[in-house]
DNA sequence: GACATGACCATAC
DNA sequence: TGTATGGCCATGT
């Protein structure tokens, strides 16, 4: 599909493969540098597909709670080995890792 | 074309 | 602090 905005994909996409290993950004972090602050399920989309658009660090993008995605167990095994550490309630620790690449 | 769903966030109570 | 509600937009049926 990928039939929306390819511009805000593209910015959302650009912005997660800026994000330095070992941090993680949240999707209304990325939504609002994307310029779309209110469109932060947008950026979900966007990352679910982000495999189809290409090859994105979608991974290191978590929701405000520090939680991963639902049913993607994968994610915290990766950031695990970006170096990313995780609480013991199993969040990541966004006041430690959080990405600051932007302010 | 309309309805329901979703890897969500912010605000209100 | 935790739960409840509203809003945003694309996708799939």
């Amino acid at each position: 599909m990928a039939k929306m905005n390819e511009e805000f994909a593209f910015l959302v996409l650009s912005i997660v493969a800026e994000i330095p290993p070992g941090q993680v950004a949240t999707y209304g972090q990325v939504a609002d540098l994307a310029g779309y602050p209110k469109n932060s399920r947008l950026v979900g989309r966007v990352l679910h597909q982000a495999e189809y658009y290409g090859d994105y660090p979608c991974h290191r993008v978590v929701n405000s709670q520090g939680a991963c995605a639902p049913n993607w167990q994968r994610q915290p095994e990766l950031l695990a080995r970006e170096g990313v550490g995780f609480k013991p309630n199993g969040r990541v620790d966004l006041g430690q890792f959080q990405w600051q690449g932007d302010f």
